[in-house]
DNA sequence: CGGTATCCCGTTCGATACTG
DNA sequence: CAGTATCGAACGGGATACCG
């Protein structure tokens, strides 16, 4: 793991940093990470991948999971039934990402609560 | 830990969704992420970051930080001398996030390689 | 079914200038 | 030094309509 949390993990992170904020920049993508946690039990197609999420558009819902493909985080595979079928599946590099990325989500969830304190009370008195 | 990584991981997540994408949308909030690193560290004056972090404006770095505050990420400490100085430093909040944004941008720079080839032959070949 | 194309609005963001 | 104010340009993202 390229020290990120060595002796001084702000200057490791800020060498790579614009490479590595654009990445992370997917991640705050609205739907990228939603897209990740639905398929980490199993592939799925395109329909029940927008069912599931709910409330995202068929064109961004479609951008998202082409940049995730250009990414190498995810399949696509074609059937050419009638009509036609489309599933995605995590590839490897996706179901790696899908790691640290549950965790980050699991941070929140475990916080949100905390995090909507605070904003309250500083939305209140500042 | 509410239940992440359990039987039916994506719909737990799909539970908390729309907050936690939020919370998550955040971190991809260009400079959330670099601003956190930054202060891992040690606590850091504004143009301290604004130099560290580099190539973010003044406004940005202020609305930044300004978010994160209201979050109970960080604190900030004015010291009224002459020039104002002003500090930043992450709580015990910010810290604890820290940890999983640490891994998180660890895997990107773990994987940047090969994401990068992933996108290099999509973009040539499709 | 699984997209692509087009339009259009709100927000984001950088640059610049000014304030305490 | 550490902001706030204001202004455009660029972008995200929804709605709709159409294609293979």
């Amino acid at each position: 793991m390229p020290q990120l949390c060595r002796a001084r993990p702000s200057h490791a992170l800020a060498r790579s940093a614009r490479k590595v904020i654009e990445v992370l920049g997917r991640m705050g993508d609205k739907w990228t990470v939603l897209a990740i946690a639905m398929l980490v039990e199993r592939p799925r197609r395109f329909n029940e991948l927008k069912r599931m999420i709910g409330g995202v558009s068929q064109q961004m819902l479609t951008r998202t999971l082409k940049a995730l493909k250009r990414e190498g985080m995810l399949t696509r595979t074609v059937y050419p039934t009638i009509p036609p079928q489309v599933e995605y599946g995590l590839t490897e590099l996706g179901r790696s990402l899908s790691v640290p990325v549950t965790h980050l989500a699991a941070w929140v969830v475990e916080h949100l609560g905390e995090i909507e304190t605070h904003r309250a009370s500083y939305d209140a008195a500042g």
